[in-house]
DNA sequence: GATAATGTTCGATC
DNA sequence: AGATCGAACATTAT
C-alpha cells in the first residue's frame, strides 16, 4: 500500500508524536517481518536510547536511535505505524512493539507481512541504501535535470510503467502514483523507455514531482490498509485521475476518454486512451 | 470460491 | 553478462 508519499506522511507524523522519546522495551511477534537476529540487535540497539529523528529514501522509514544504530522499515503492501497509549488494546497483525517511556507505543502492524525490519549502524546508512537495498535517487527530492533523466531512460527497452516501478532507477513511486503520474504526463504506460523523447522525459519529471508533492500535501491515498502516522485515512484517493477508475470519464479537462485498465507483469495500469495515445 | 490488492525477490529465459 | 518477465510470498476483502 505505502508509496513514498504514505512513508513521508508517517515519517512526518512520527516525528511530530514520538521524535525524542525513550523507548524502554522492544517486542517482535513475527520472524518474517523481523528476523530472530535482527529481534535481538533490535533489543540492544534500542533498550534505553531514544528516537533522535526519522528520514525516508523512496519507500524505506529511516529511524534513527541515539547511540549509533538505525532501523530501516519497509511496509510491504500493508504496513503501518503509529503510538498508541500503552493502556489500549494491541491492534490485529500487530507485529512489532516498542514501549516508550511516556505510557505509550509504537506498533508496528502488517496483515501480509510483506514488510521488513533490517537494523544497521547510522555510518552504514548510505552504503545499505544504495548497495543492499539498491535504490536510486528518491523521487522526491532527487536533484535531477530532464537531460540528466533522459540519459537514465535511454538505457532501458522495457516500458515507462515498469522503469517507474523499478525502484532502482528512482525511488518511491509505486503502482497507484506510476498511472497517475503517466496520465499526468500524457504519455502512454507502454512506451519504451528509450523511446521517450526530451520533451516527453521533461514532463514525466515534471509529473512525478507534481504528483509526489501533492500526495505528501494530502497525507497520501487510502484505499484501503494505508493510515498514517496517526492511525487516520488519508486524502489523496480523492484526487485520483485514474487509478481505480475504469470505465469513468477522464478527469483532464475537456477530454471525454473512458478510462481503461490493463494488466502487465501482474499488477493494473489504469490509462486514459485518448490524453495517452500508444507512441503519443 | 475466485479474484485482486499500495511491494519485492528469485528463478527462468532471453 | 545483463536485462526482463512471471511467479511466489501471506492475508483480507469483495
Amino acid at each position: 500500500m505505502p508509496e513514498l508519499p504514505e512513508i513521508e506522511t508517517i515519517r512526518r507524523d512520527l516525528e511530530a508524536s514520538v521524535g525524542g522519546a525513550r523507548i524502554i522495551r522492544v517486542k517482535a511477534y513475527d520472524p518474517l517481518v523481523i528476523s530472530p537476529a535482527a529481534a535481538r540487535r533490535l533489543r540492544k540497539a534500542a533498550v534505553g536510547q531514544t528516537i533522535a529523528s526519522l528520514e525516508r529514501c523512496g519507500k524505506v522509514l529511516i529511524i534513527n536511535l541515539s547511540g549509533g544504530h538505525s532501523v530501516l522499515q519497509r511496509f510491504g503492501m500493508t504496513g503501518q505505524m503509529y503510538p498508541l497509549p500503552a493502556s489500549a488494546p494491541l491492534p490485529p497483525h500487530a507485529r512489532m512493539v516498542w514501549d516508550l517511556g511516556d505510557g505509550r507505543r509504537l506498533v508496528y502492524c502488517d496483515a501480509r507481512r510483506f514488510g521488513e525490519t533490517m537494523v544497521v549502524k547510522t555510518v552504514d546508512l548510505p552504503r545499505v541504501l544504495c548497495e543492499e537495498c539498491r535504490l536510486g535517487e528518491d523521487a522526491l527530492s532527487a536533484d535531477l535535470s530532464a537531460t540528466e533523466f533522459r540519459a537514465l531512460l535511454a538505457d532501458h527497452r522495457t516500458s515507462i510503467k515498469k522503469f517507474l516501478l523499478d525502484q532502482t532507477h528512482l525511488a518511491g513511486v509505486g503502482n497507484i502514483y506510476a498511472s497517475e503520474i503517466l496520465h499526468r504526463a500524457r504519455i502512454h504506460p507502454e512506451t519504451p523507455a528509450n523511446s521517450l523523447s526530451h520533451e516527453q522525459a521533461r514532463r514525466l519529471l515534471r509529473a512525478t514531482r507534481q504528483v509526489m508533492r501533492e500526495a505528501v500535501a494530502a497525507q497520501g491515498t487510502t484505499i484501503s490498509d494505508y493510515r498514517t502516522g496517526e492511525n487516520l485515512s488519508g486524502g489523496y484517493q480523492k484526487f485520483l485521475r485514474v487509478y481505480g477508475r475504469e470505465g469513468l470519464s477522464c478527469r483532464r479537462r475537456g477530454c471525454s476518454g473512458i478510462v481503461v485498465r490493463s494488466v502487465h507483469a501482474g499488477r493494473s495500469t489504469y490509462y486514459c486512451p485518448l490524453c495517452q495515445p500508444p507512441g503519443g
